[in-house]
DNA sequence: GTTGAACTACCGACCGGTCGGTAGGGAAAA
DNA sequence: TTTTCCCTACCGACCGGTCGGTAGTTCAAC
């Protein structure tokens, strides 16, 4: 039994209970100990918790970093970097729900330091944004509104997205930026 | 002290603390009863919540029919539709916030029946998009996705919206409906 | 005198977390 | 090769405190 195993355990748990009716009695039945052997592997709730959202966001950043960084043009950035991401809220939703539903749990010091991190992410997407307008290829939007459209969109999949549906993962984000691109009218 | 009073003051704290992190000694204190008196207007701590849930949710209803069955064309519709949910989202942010994150709590025969009727509540947005769709005004997109996507940045305003930030709760609408409408891409 | 709204006092269950203790395996000392 | 020692991983029992909820009572208004 390892502390990641205890990590993993508590973030499907979270996910489906939330963070709050959660209890350490729980995740201990997860991992078939006592609740009492948890506190070896780690110091408390909180920093079970903390620990989901800074993994969960590194790697976000670290997928972000290499699409931002790319040669591609402003559009395929953006195409890019929605496959990147919806593939990720698809494919390990335990740490997704998690991070974009619970972070609200966090006592208020580490949620602050989280929420530093995660402001550094978004910014990233904002850069593509950015670029795009810059090069007018895009319109002159407003910068900030288009990036919370496009993180709404995505991170809103949580709440809705089950696994085995209709369309797979790659569909859905292509979607989402044909729809960001193009708009729903037709050419005028 | 009316029933409707705890229930506002439950929607408060509700939404800065979540369901699971409320007592019903919370709530006794803002309403400055003592706990067990609570009792006497409410059922139960979750009768609360759902009673929040139905109000908002009825709220919705009633607007969306309103521009449903109004004679806009299809991109006025989703334009007022959008003005008319974000202007709810913003002007009643405890009820918003505990609408779409804290139904998650609700035990699982009320949430069923609380589903139901969300459910029906979005069929009246994709009802507007197929209107447009099917008018050949707008583009022929995946009607659901389409509809998940709309949902998806407003409802995601929650996270990030402040009373008094930069843009009106009409400006925030309408750069949403343009980016919607009109997507990012410049005039080909 | 009935009623509704409030109170005090209390319940059993469970919470996150800590305690002292121990089984067992690997390394160092004899 | 045997003995000693230490360390990791785990355990059962327990802590003070809080939870949602209940029982029974008081008291003012009608």
């Amino acid at each position: 039994m390892s502390r990641s195993d205890i990590i993993q355990a508590a973030a499907q748990i979270f996910r489906k209970k939330g963070f709050h009716a959660t209890s350490m009695q729980d995740i201990a039945n997860a991992v078939k100990l006592q609740k009492a052997s948890i506190y070896h592997h780690v110091e408390s709730k909180q920093e079970i918790l903390f620990t989901i959202l800074e993994d969960a966001l590194n790697l976000l950043i670290g997928d972000m970093r290499a699409v931002v960084d790319s040669d591609l043009k402003p559009k395929e950035k953006l195409r890019l970097a929605m496959q990147v991401y919806v593939g990720r809220l698809t494919g390990d939703a335990d740490l997704a729900t998690v991070l974009l539903l619970e972070y609200r749990n966090l006592e208020k010091k580490l949620r602050t330091r989280h929420s530093v991190r995660r402001d550094r992410y978004e910014a990233l997407w904002r850069k593509i944004i950015e670029e795009g307008v810059d090069q007018g290829v895009f319109r002159s939007v407003d910068i900030s509104i288009a990036t919370f459209a496009i993180m709404g969109v995505q991170n809103w999949m949580i709440t809705w997205y089950r696994e085995g549906g209709r369309l797979s993962a790659l569909e859905l984000s292509d979607n989402f930026s044909e729809l960001f691109l193009s708009g729903l009218l037709v050419e005028k």
